[in-house]
DNA sequence: GTCTATAACCGGATAGAC
DNA sequence: GTCTATCCGGTTATAGAC
């Protein structure tokens, strides 16, 4: 009789509201700010909460980051969706996918920037290579599985294991670029999507003709050594 | 009469000593302790100089990271000396000088992260793809430069030009590599290394060929484009 | 006019009371 | 779950010393 019922059904609990209002006031002060501006302190008057309070949320302003990830590959996700559902081709549907993801990450380039930075650091939790983050990278990864097996694209089995891994390491160069990318409407990393998304898909078709057997399996090896060897 | 002869000769005036004795200092924090550990106070204290005097000297933390590129720049070009004097061959020289970087580097591997973080944001003026490292950057292309022109291999001309940058790019990617690679005396990037100049001294005998012209012209056409649109 | 030092400021992060 | 007070380290202001 000492407990009351706890409302766990209740998706907004106090708790929860205050979670969503502090992060939605951060993805809007990132993208109106930048990330320098959007000091603690300010995030947290203008969600009209404490600084404590904010760190019992977001034990971390790189936590903000991660919520920007989250955020933006749901968003990527849904604007692929519909395509994905009808389009067999490869080569458009590989297109298709990465001028998606140029879209939705568009509005916050100024601060990705910052989102590199940290990403790059090997000691961050954040590096999308790290151990941590395997199941974003994965969910990630997940996607271009779908792009390849969706398609009606003849992909030898050897490849077939490897090819998401290698097309979410592509799209990962490709955002690098992006970042450093400062032409009017990012036009340098879209003529770069259209000829290297070509060139993928050319590649995989040449890699999949079974003369070139020795090559893949020499490559796929080595692949896989440098991959696997002691993490 | 109202100027005293400047003593321009004597190259270590009091403010040189200071200089280098703050900069020895970081260099040595940054080895034994990394960049978090290296706090500014901490570094002023040990070269037992105020904190106001190491600012005076090096305006940011961030120009402790330049000071690091510009001296391990300098060892690499002298570790990698020798042997460009006296081998011909492009493949032992471009490994010769892959595999000294690695060596030169090596002592600060666990501090590298931070290097590339900020090497990484666009923003920074660290970044080596930034207008004001471009100094540091063309330096740093000479080396590859040399390691080209200096060799007996048949380059064809349309490459020539081309080369050394992409070399360049190359050779920061096996950085990136590195600076991610956690297996013991960094043996995966050795390995990667190796295969990688193997690979690269063929493609230039492959596109070096005649035959290869349109294909050729077409890459070297759409890299020139990447990089010389808008800036 | 080049060096050096002290005292702040600012913003990320933490401790601990309520 | 929320707050206030405080720490810590990068950076700046500024004043005095050589």
């Amino acid at each position: 009789m000492k407990k009351e019922p706890k409302p766990e059904t209740a998706k907004t609990s106090k708790g929860e509201q205050t979670r969503a209002l502090i992060m939605e006031t951060a993805l809007d002060m990132l993208r109106e700010q930048g990330y320098e501006q959007t000091t603690m302190r300010a995030l947290a008057e203008r969600a009209g909460v404490s600084l404590g309070n904010a760190y019992h949320y977001f034990s971390s302003k790189e936590q903000l980051i991660q919520a920007f990830y989250a955020r933006t590959h749901e968003e990527h996700l849904r604007a692929c969706a519909a395509l994905l559902a009808e389009e067999r081709d490869l080569k458009k549907r590989l297109l298709a996918v990465m001028q998606a993801k140029l879209d939705t990450i568009e509005p916050y380039h100024q601060f990705a920037g910052v989102l590199f930075k940290t990403a790059a650091d090997p000691n961050s939790h954040l590096n999308p290579f790290s151990k941590q983050s395997a199941p974003v990278r994965e969910e990630s990864t997940q996607l271009f599985a779908e792009v390849v097996n969706g398609s009606d694209a003849r992909v030898h089995k050897d490849l077939r294991g490897e090819l998401p891994g290698l097309l979410w390491l592509y799209h990962m160069g490709i955002t690098l670029f992006w970042i450093h990318d400062s032409s009017r409407g990012r036009r340098r990393t879209r003529r770069l999507v259209e000829i290297s998304v070509d060139m993928i898909v050319k590649l995989i078709a040449l890699a999949s003709n079974p003369l070139m057997r020795p090559l893949r399996k020499g490559v796929l090896d080595v692949m896989r050594e440098l991959r696997d060897a002691e993490s």
